[in-house]
DNA sequence: CGTTTGACCGAAA
DNA sequence: GTTTCGGCCAAAC
């Protein structure tokens, strides 16, 4: 076990604790993990997580409140599908408004 | 090997 | 509001 998987299950159990109806940003998460700068590490990590897995990764948006992925893409409808099926309501242009990130921001 | 490419970020223009 | 840029760095090419 190399220090790589230390980084990535501490990503992931940072991921694993944004509580229900709140999200976290990317840059958020890889702080909290002990990585501050490495926000992109934490969306590679998610992109290739298994299709089953457990895991919240739809609590992770983007520092500005709206959704990862570019124009079209599955995880991104399934993601709004998922925040929407637990209270977390997009505004303006499919936004998450501040007051929703995990202790504020 | 060198280069490009991101589920990113914050500041600057 | 927007695009650009430097920082980040593992994987894909």
């Amino acid at each position: 076990m190399g220090p790589d998987d230390d980084r990535r299950m501490r990503i992931l159990a940072t991921v694993d604790a944004i509580p229900r109806g709140r999200v976290a940003s990317y840059g958020q998460v890889a702080a909290e993990a002990g990585l501050p700068g490495r926000a992109r590490l934490v969306g590679r990590l998610l992109r290739e997580l298994p299709a089953g897995s457990r895991l919240p990764w739809h609590r992770v948006v983007r520092s500005d409140g709206s959704i990862a992925g570019r124009g079209d893409g599955e995880a991104m409808t399934e993601q709004r599908r998922r925040l929407v099926r637990e209270g977390v309501t997009l505004e303006g242009r499919g936004r998450v408004p501040r007051e929703r990130f995990w202790r504020g921001c």
